[in-house]
DNA sequence: TGCGTCAAGGCGTAGA
DNA sequence: TCTACGCCTTGACGCA
């Protein structure tokens, strides 16, 4: 694992979303990030789907900028191997969405065969899964949390949500716990 | 440069 | 004992 590879861009699970949503994420700088996925994805397809329509996975469209084993030489100054963060693709978070979007668990040879046509390790996998359930999980009781702290101020949720500016500087005292703001997620539905 | 995000590390627990 | 899980933290990385 190393960061020798490089990923094509950094990128968020908002750019993937907001795709279909445009209306949710419309700052300046999340729309540049949209459409700069936008064209590497068709230029991701275009590569390596030639007779395809649309972001279909195929193990040679993979090419994960996941660092492999022979990449671990890197060393910090004290001699301490560096710990390095892979960066899935854009193609492969796609894919993991997808799949946890049905499932927020898998077998072993669900994990293993979506690992392999994702170019990923079953480690990888699980770990992913694992913090994707976590993830999800932290964003709901944030939402809970803030759903009671604004019913307790007598406000109606979903209205006072959008027109209050107390869920600025109320959320922010909450900002440890980012999740909140994400997509709606595949439980989004009971959040919003 | 501070902050947010996220893959991975680490620890405790449960089940087979 | 092994494996996978939840929970929390750590460290790398990108952005404003």
């Amino acid at each position: 694992m190393s960061g020798t590879v490089k990923p094509l861009t950094s990128f968020l699970i908002e750019d993937i979303l907001s795709v279909k949503d445009g209306t949710r994420f419309n700052s300046k700088s999340s729309l540049q990030n949209v459409e700069r996925w936008k064209e590497e994805c068709e230029m991701l397809s275009e590569q390596l789907c030639p007779q395809e329509t649309g972001f279909r996975v195929q193990t040679e469209s993979l090419d994960s900028s996941c660092p492999s084993s022979s990449d671990l030489s890197s060393f910090s100054s004290s001699g301490k191997q560096k710990r390095s963060r892979a960066a899935f693709t854009h193609l492969q978070v796609l894919e993991l969405e997808k799949k946890f979007n049905h499932q927020k668990y898998l077998s072993a040879p669900e994990r293993a065969h979506l690992a392999s046509t994702l170019r990923l390790t079953e480690t990888q996998v699980k770990i992913w899964f694992q913090n994707r359930r976590y993830k999800t999980k932290r964003k709901q009781q944030n939402f809970e949390f803030c759903k009671d702290e604004f019913k307790a101020e007598g406000l109606s949720l979903r209205e006072d949500l959008v027109r209050s500016s107390l869920i600025t500087t109320f959320c922010k005292t909450y900002q440890y716990r980012p999740y909140l703001w994400d997509y709606g997620g595949p439980w989004g539905t009971t959040l919003w």
